[in-house]
RNA sequence: CGCGGGGUGGAGCAGUUUGGAAGCUCGUCGGGCUCAUAACCCGGAGGUCGCAGGUUCAAAUCCUGCCCCCGCAA
């Protein structure tokens, strides 16, 4: 098998070594050009970039891959199948026509469901249980094309955007491997979507991550692992960015019966219970917040006993406002 | 040279402006109180104050250079 593969973060990384050991001739890697990134804006690489060049594989980095010349330099590779897993641009007709087997993606969710650019995200934010990777034949709109194969994935209670990406891009490697054999050897099925029940996701921005606290806890713990690791769940404490890394969702009777005392009688992001090793935010609907891990501007992350130390908060503080 | 916060016993912080015996909360160790306890009381150990120079009678504190961590912005 002659391939061609398209990727760019971390999430790609697997598949494309995945890949490699299984075997396939890997004739290129495609992958976005190199941007300032990080304090300092210094020159980075694309993890798969990284990847490639650790293997010897030849890198490209077009800026837009549907120019012309671009398609022109892929096509001299005669490649029996693209994989493009995240790569972060649209291909064009004529790419996906290209190849013997045509493109194939993996995407990180059970497709039609969380279609778009951050399906592991908003499967974590919706409380999801369950998820998935979906590889299927590329099509002209955006992961709409036949699905060739599904695998689910279990999300755990404490699941974050972070944890979940590592494991479906394991899941999401294995899958590929499976894919490409299946093609090879014409075994291959492909089900059309049902575009009745799809959804679709929107990209992270980062004010998703500020907490509405006369939202339900439950809705803002998974607010909290959705955003984490990137952007994360914040709110502000004495003017300065205050993030939340981990938190449990209490209800009325359990905020109670922990502290003894009523969590009506607070608002919306009032601190309601300080002692020495818990701390816990009123949140909408007569539940509270129980924070266990959080992050101070400047300050490093760490848990909420080492936080309050340090940091004397208040029984009826306000957060954020 | 993008903007900014920070590196002080094991943990989290104060102290730096106005140089002059290194402090707080927690943990830890020993003892006590208690039916008992993560509660309370008493006592102890533990720190080259990021690194290297400089100024000074004296530097965590002032000056210079470097390393590392983090928030914002991209």
């Amino acid at each position: 098998m002659k391939v061609i593969f398209m990727g760019t973060p971390d999430f790609a990384v697997p598949t494309l070594r995945e890949l490699v050991k299984s075997g396939a001739n890997v004739v290129l890697a495609v992958t976005q050009p190199d941007r300032p990134k990080g304090r300092g804006g210094k020159m980075s690489q694309s993890p798969v970039k990284e990847t490639a060049l650790e293997y010897g594989i030849p890198v490209y980095q077009p800026d837009r891959i549907r120019r012309p010349e671009h398609i022109a330099y892929l096509r001299q590779f005669e490649a029996d199948v693209i994989v493009v897993v995240a790569f972060g641009q649209i291909l064009p007709k004529e790419i996906l026509e290209m190849p013997k087997y045509g493109c194939v993606n993996v995407h990180a969710s059970l497709l039609p469901k969380f279609r778009g650019a951050a399906p592991i995200q908003w499967a974590v934010l919706s409380g999801e249980k369950v998820s998935g990777v979906t590889t299927m034949k590329m099509d002209e709109t955006l992961d709409t094309g036949d699905i060739i194969l599904q695998k689910e994935v279990a999300l755990d209670e404490d699941e974050t955007s972070g944890s979940l990406f590592d494991k479906l891009s394991t899941v999401g490697a294995e899958l590929l491997v499976e894919t490409l054999k299946e093609l090879e050897q014409g075994t291959a099925v492909f089900t059309k979507q049902d575009d009745a029940i799809a959804t679709y996701t929107k990209m992270i921005k980062k004010e998703q991550g500020q907490i509405d606290f006369t939202k339900p806890a439950a809705e803002i713990d998974c607010l909290v692992r959705g955003m984490a690791p990137w952007p994360s769940a914040f709110t502000t404490c004495r003017g300065k960015m205050l993030k939340i890394w981990k938190a449990k969702p209490l209800s009325g009777q359990d905020f109670a019966s922990r502290f003894g005392k009523e969590i009506s009688i607070f608002q919306p992001g009032q601190v309601a219970a300080v002692t020495k090793k818990e701390l816990a935010v009123c949140a909408g609907e007569g539940t509270a917040l129980l924070v266990e891990e959080l992050q101070l501007a400047g300050k490093k992350r760490m848990a909420a006993d080492a936080f309050l130390r340090g940091v004397q908060l208040r029984e009826g503080e306000q957060l954020g406002g």
